[in-house]
DNA sequence: CCGGAAGTGGAGAGCTCTGTCAACTTAGAA
DNA sequence: TTCTAAGTTGACAGAGCTCTCCACTTCCGG
């Protein structure tokens, strides 16, 4: 949970870094409610600092966010990991979506992050090292003969996709909503598909309006 | 094409009605291509109209997209109709999906009109329509035991949900690329999948990035 | 406990967006 | 042709955002 800071220069006075802790602290908090689209000023009166404060100690947005998520981004790889050794193929696979999912689902910021994020090197050097994990996970499905033959990498890396805006609309009004689609997406990956029971079901007409409109008001930049 | 103007008071004057059609002409084109995030600035260059003009027009607006989408949503509502006459179930309901997804993966504002305007009289009015003809045509595939049992509209409904990032992701790099995943979805809510050759799927790493990077680089408002 | 380097606060510049308004122009009825 | 209601224009107000700057404060080594 603490941030440790990549340190090439001297270390922060005693002072800086508590705003720092204080201002990743509010960041964290904030991200995870509203997204990436919290604006600096929101920033620094929840951590009680000016915003001035918050661009000294990180230049740029993304360098705020990059420092947010880097614990995240390890739970992702371990994720992927306890995926591999999971002795049954098609279990690993759908412990990875599920969890990696289930990651971002609580966390909006999160999620957004991961989807739009994709030029900094922080997040290209995790992705060289996520992708071929990735790879891994779906060969040994495949060989398996548990998916689809035609089943690619990038077909699971379309499902965070897919159910983000499920996700971000079910979240206030039934969080676990999303587990449906998905469980519906991997049946369609399936070789042989095992009809389970679907889950979480119940929405009425007026939950769903609900969910579509608060689907595509997540903020945006870049 | 043409709009037509619920004239309740006196028609508009000759050049203030030749001006209307400009401006939605102009909005029709932008908003396609960019999203509803396009400004009433842009907009009215493009029209080559002050902004002034296209309030007086359209006090907000949402009022010019309504009437923008009057046709497009009439179109859906055909969509739905030609589906319940298919008279194969499972080809009607996957004719409604593909159909107007196809509608939607041609212009970003249209998706995301139909998205999160969920609140304005002519889409409550509009769904009211649509959302019978939608439950009909589940129940009859449900009754002709063509997709499972538990798959209800709402399935259904989530699935522009599902689809709408994909659709802005690949529009640049590969504008079929949707439907792979949209078949992947068909077949997990069929009760019997047919494993048919899945569509559209060269994509390479750098192609899978660009798609995750233009999935959620739309603008959002309200 | 002193001096200077490090850090802070917060006003404000500069941008983009939505929406308004008063001075000007024009259509079209009489 | 004249007159006026209808229409147009574009500068501008106001809100929100990102980011800067510099006078002021605080830390901490010597």
């Amino acid at each position: 949970m603490v941030v440790e800071r990549t340190q090439i220069c001297r270390p922060l006075r005693k002072d800086a870094e508590r705003n720092r802790q204080r201002i990743l602290q509010a960041a964290r908090i904030l991200v995870a409610q509203h997204g990436l689209g919290v604006s600096h000023d929101q920033l620094a009166e929840a951590a009680d600092v000016a915003v001035g404060t918050v661009y000294r100690r990180f230049p740029d947005k993304d360098s705020l966010l990059e420092a947010l998520f880097v614990d995240e981004m390890d739970q992702v790889m371990r994720i992927a990991r306890a995926a591999l050794e999971n002795p049954d193929p098609w279990q690993g696979l759908v412990c990875f979506v599920t969890q990696s999912l289930e990651l971002q689902a609580g966390n909006r910021g999160l999620k957004e992050f991961l989807m739009h994020n994709v030029t900094s090197d922080a997040m290209s050097a995790c992705r060289a090292d996520l992708i071929p994990m990735l790879d891994r996970i779906v060969a040994r499905a495949r060989e398996a003969g548990v998916v689809r033959p035609e089943v690619t990498t990038y077909d699971l890396g379309m499902i965070p996709l897919m159910l983000g805006p499920v996700m971000d609309g079910c979240r206030a009004v039934q969080p676990d909503l999303w587990r449906r689609p998905l469980e519906i997406v991997l049946e369609g990956l399936r070789a042989c598909p095992e009809r389970d029971r679907l889950p979480a079901a119940e929405l009425d007409t007026d939950g769903f309006l609900e969910v579509m409109r608060c689907a595509h008001v997540s903020t945006s930049r870049r």
